[in-house]
DNA sequence: ACCTGAACACCGTTCAAGT
DNA sequence: ACCTGAACACCGTTCAAGT
């Protein structure tokens, strides 16, 4: 479906069956179509393709169905032979860039440092969300369904079992660290958004904050004006580190398996609690269950 | 502001100047206005009330200036007397319902279970988000900026550092804390907004999901076909519970100060490396610090 | 000075009418 | 059979014109 839908204001009015003649040279005040190299006949990979390329330049609220169909020389409602609806456009993009993820691989020899291995994937990941301006904000803590995402979390699996951690634990754990993951990028991205991209951007920003709580009144909010400070302490970097280190870190003392030490035992033991019943009673029952996520 | 704006669909066709006479019975065929009872001035608060009762009863996707300025019987344009945008508007409904937790009070004696009051805390959050449908979806993990998301982090510090927690570890968990509470919250909200409440609900959504992974080619996936019953496995609840204990456990360890074991030593030892550097070298620095949240 | 109807510049999605 | 222009039913936000 080569270039179609010029803009009129972009034509001169040609009565309806003549064309111009191919042997002929164009009209110098003929504005040249949009899109002179083979355009690729509609797919839905093209229609991702030229949707990432559109979220990467302007951002995920310049995506619209409108815009994206534009861009491929055609009208919104062709995108509906491909993609359901507009949600399901933006799953599909979300499990593309998942593809940019390297998947992690087990150390070789069996006690090689697999916190390090799962680490290092939550940094990739991270990266990679980052890499794609705020397109992680579609990212809903769900079920994996895209095909790189299957694959993603087969790897990581394969990373938490051959550790020894227990299944329920893997498959808990996977979804926290997911969660985290985005979570941290989405804030990411919103300071990006706001301009704030570098830590040196960031700085006249903290600084208010800083000096918002310094002020606040001493009496009702002591610790807010002691930690005025610590609270806006610490680059992205930084915090990130912290998280993932909290929580990978976490999920090793449950793999006592292959370190049967009294610790590893401990660990275990303690750790078995949130196995039977929540240590403190849910205030509601409504939450439901979900698979792993990425 | 009394009663004004009314739906002329409602209304008879009344001469101006020509007003039913207050001594006289209104017509019966004369609808009766919306609000018989006195309307409220147009205000911040007044938007905002109506804003929440809207969300509460139709979800967030079907809340718009419009349709809350109908409401209040007046047009769309009116509340931008009181709100900049919608964003403003949302972000200090979020705070309206911040309101409705809980503050958290340190234990009286100095070795009472602080973890216990910061995991009840967890919850008792989490419950206040479920109470209004999707509205959640609008925290974005920031700098607390509203009245009661200050106070809230007021008090939950207090309790961190009485509990002799380093003020950069308070810092940065508490913001954790919040990222993982306004998640599972998230994605609580969208398995209902998806007509699975409960459990029971849920339960043919994991089955479908369950058969899915177990039917996935055994060779390329064997830890997803192996794993189809833990990933689906556990209320989310449970997974709730899983997550905050995982965090809140973790954080503990840094409480030091307060039982100066030889486990605690360690424990601090073992965390301090996040203080300094991330084990993993980052692959991105392009992200940015913030503050506290909830 | 305050308020707001109407307009502006968009949306996602549907469907009758074209080829 | 496939594609799509135009329409439908909305948006958030602005601003000239009212009171």
């Amino acid at each position: 479906m080569p270039a179609r839908a010029v803009p009129e204001s972009n034509q001169i009015n040609v009565p309806p069956g003549h064309e111009w003649d191919a042997g002929l040279p164009q009209p110098p005040w003929r504005t040249r179509r949009k899109a002179p190299v083979a355009r690729q006949p509609l797919s839905a990979e093209a229609v991702i393709e030229t949707a990432l390329r559109l979220v990467d330049r302007d951002g995920l609220d310049a995506l619209s169905m409108r815009r994206v169909a534009q861009e491929l020389g055609t009208g919104a409602a062709s995108l509906y032979a491909y993609f359901a609806n507009k949600d399901e456009l933006l799953e599909q993009l979300l499990d593309r860039i998942v593809a940019e993820i390297p998947l992690p691989v087990a150390p070789t020899d069996g006690a090689g440092d697999w916190t390090a291995v799962v680490k290092r994937s939550c940094w990739d990941s991270r990266a990679v969300f980052l890499a794609h301006r705020d397109l992680v904000k579609v990212a809903r803590a769900n079920i994996p369904v895209g095909p790189n995402a299957l694959r993603y979390t087969e790897a990581l699996l394969s990373v938490l079992r051959g550790a020894g951690i227990p299944d329920r634990i893997a498959a808990w754990g996977m979804d926290q660290l997911s969660l985290v993951i985005v979570a941290d990028a989405i804030e990411a991205s919103i300071h990006a958004g706001q301009g704030r991209q570098t830590e040196a951007d960031a700085e006249p920003y903290l600084a208010q904050v800083r000096d918002y709580f310094g002020a606040l009144p001493a009496d009702r909010f002591p610790n807010l004006v002691a930690m005025a400070g610590a609270m806006t302490e610490g680059s992205g970097d930084e915090r990130f580190a912290f998280a993932i280190d909290l929580m990978v870190d976490g999920l090793a003392r449950y793999a006592g398996a292959t370190d049967a030490t009294t610790e590893g035992a401990a660990a275990v033991t303690h750790g078995s609690a949130v196995l039977e019943s929540p240590e403190v009673v849910p205030a509601g029952a409504g939450a439901v269950a979900d698979g792993g996520g990425v």
